[in-house]
RNA sequence: GAGGGUGUAGCUCAGCCGGUUAGAGCAUCAGAUUGUGGUUCUGAGGGUCGUGGGUUCGAGCCCCAUCAUUCUCCCCA
């Protein structure tokens, strides 16, 4: 016998745990297609020259990889020997391994768009919720199995679609009782900063070093800076860059001022501040934080990034996206810009376990349990638990003809709210004793009647 | 990829300086209670102390290895 165990950093949902899962997931779904995104789903498994070289170095270790089938028949051993020895080096080879397990659920949009533009009506916007894996080392709040939901738009360069979408996350976060910040920022304004301190080529050096910003401060900021090869000069002008303060406002014209000259500073600028004044309040005030230090890990980006932080918790970011110019270009079909969020499923939901969000009626599954007294009880309450079913109103019978003791306790574990008890005094008699177990109060009704007290007490 | 923590009953954990027969709570099962649960009382079952080696008269405890798990860093949701 083998002791039954998981792989490291996967998970088994009991009931429970799904219950509040699906009641995530079925908000967040109601709010895409309430803004008009359509689902979408793809394989489990991609090509590995799909995903290979599409999330930089450190993303292409952590794709999972699928061995190929049929590596033991004996007329490739060759083939397959050397293949083995390139994968030892560090370069991929088809001879091994072929496929992999999705990494996020973008880039396989990406291949889709890519291989059906012809067919689709543009702007397309679709949602996707499914399962991704990394080939991380697990740690808190991190999975090697986790939920995305993704939305994106693509097929247009307008910045409506980033109003839509940040709005999709004030009211989805809204519908979930999560306070949130939604952190904005601009690719744009951190390419003209790499430019006009250090050059374009430490874009992504510059960028994963500030992200730290608030977690390790500027002191840090400034040492890592300089390990990754940046001058004095150049760091304090990240420096300065850091330290623009003030309201949404003033925080752009500041950051004019320092980068206002480049082209792609300005042009960043005009696109923040644009969807700055659209998505202000009647009141004044922005329902967004403007982070200038917040860069997002991935390479794609090239607009508006977002970045969702729940309120109050120590935990990472809760979800995130961006526009990206060019993603189906990889894939030999350029032109069309795209933009996309994420919701990090099970963050949100450990971070709704903590505050006890949760509505409790989701513990509620059947709504009536028929005790079991013998054969020709049950044949009693058959066609009402029948008719019930038939009226949408969840319930079930006990299936064993046991003590009450027993078929109490199953109730109570399931959180079913109510027992009908008939035996042969209520045959005898055409009624039934419907108990309600958290008040403990019990009443006899006609046989007849137990559809209408039901749909009365919901 | 780097560095810590933890592995004892189904679960959460205690176990003194290395010393006789390894404990508790919860859970489970049975009984008090053959048509009324939750509270209570009584009793029972349940252990290769992760695994392998070593030190010792003697190891759950010390040492080494290994596996699992967890956390931190890198990176990310």
């Amino acid at each position: 016998m083998i002791k039954p165990t998981l792989p490291q950093g996967t998970r088994d949902f009991p009931p429970s745990v799904v219950r509040k899962r699906q009641y995530i997931l079925r908000i967040i779904r109601e709010v895409f297609e309430r803004y008009g995104f359509q689902p979408l789903e793809t394989p489990a498994m991609e090509n590995l020259e799909t995903l290979l070289g599409k999330y930089g170095d450190e993303g292409d270790k952590l794709i999972f990889r699928i061995l190929n089938n049929g590596l033991d028949n004996p007329a490739k051993r060759e083939q397959v020997l050397d293949g083995f020895r390139q994968v030892m080096e560090g370069t991929g080879s088809k001879a091994v391994t072929e496929r992999a397990l999705r990494y996020d659920l973008t880039i396989p949009f990406a291949r889709f768009v890519a291989m059906n533009h012809g067919q689709l009506q543009f702007p397309f916007k679709r949602y996707q919720i499914q399962p991704v894996w990394r080939a991380d080392r697990p740690q808190k709040g991190r999975y090697r199995e986790f939920y995305q939901c993704d939305a994106d738009v693509v097929g247009s360069a307008s910045l409506l679609n980033e109003a839509e979408l940040a709005n999709i996350y004030l009211d989805a976060f809204r519908m979930l009782g999560i306070p949130i910040e939604l952190r904005l920022n601009n690719r744009k304004i951190l390419a003209a900063l790499a430019e006009a301190c250090g050059g374009a080529e430490k874009l992504t050096d510059i960028t994963v070093a500030i992200d730290k910003l608030d977690k390790i401060g500027m002191e840090k900021v400034m040492e890592e800076l300089s390990q990754r090869g940046l001058s004095d000069e150049q760091s304090s002008a990240i420096g300065m860059y850091l330290s623009i303060s003030g309201d949404v406002d003033e925080k752009l014209s500041k950051a004019e001022a320092l980068l206002g000259h480049t082209p792609q500073g300005q042009k960043g600028i005009e696109e923040i501040r644009w969807l700055a004044n659209f998505l202000k309040k009647e009141e004044g005030g922005y329902p967004f934080t403007l982070d200038f230090t917040l860069a997002r890990g991935l390479n794609y980006y090239t607009g508006t990034i977002f970045e969702v932080k729940a309120g109050g918790v120590q935990i990472g970011s809760i979800g995130g996206g961006g526009r990206y110019d060019d993603l189906t270009g990889l894939f030999g079909v350029p032109g069309i810009p795209g933009v996309g969020i994420s919701f990090g499923v099970d963050r949100i939901y450990d971070v709704m376990e903590e505050r006890g969000s949760f509505p409790e009626s989701l513990e509620v599954g059947t709504k009536l349990l028929f005790f079991n007294l013998g054969e020709s009880e049950c044949r009693y309450v058959w066609p009402i638990l029948q008719s019930l079913r038939e009226s949408g109103i969840a319930c079930e019978i006990y299936p064993e003809q046991t003590k009450f003791d027993k078929q109490f306790k199953y109730a109570e574990k399931k959180k079913i709210p109510m027992v009908v008890i008939a035996g042969s005094e209520e045959i005898a008699n055409g009624t039934l004793k419907v108990k309600n177990l958290t008040t403990s109060t019990q009443q006899t009704i006609g046989k007849d009647e137990l559809k209408e007290l039901l749909l009365q007490a919901s």
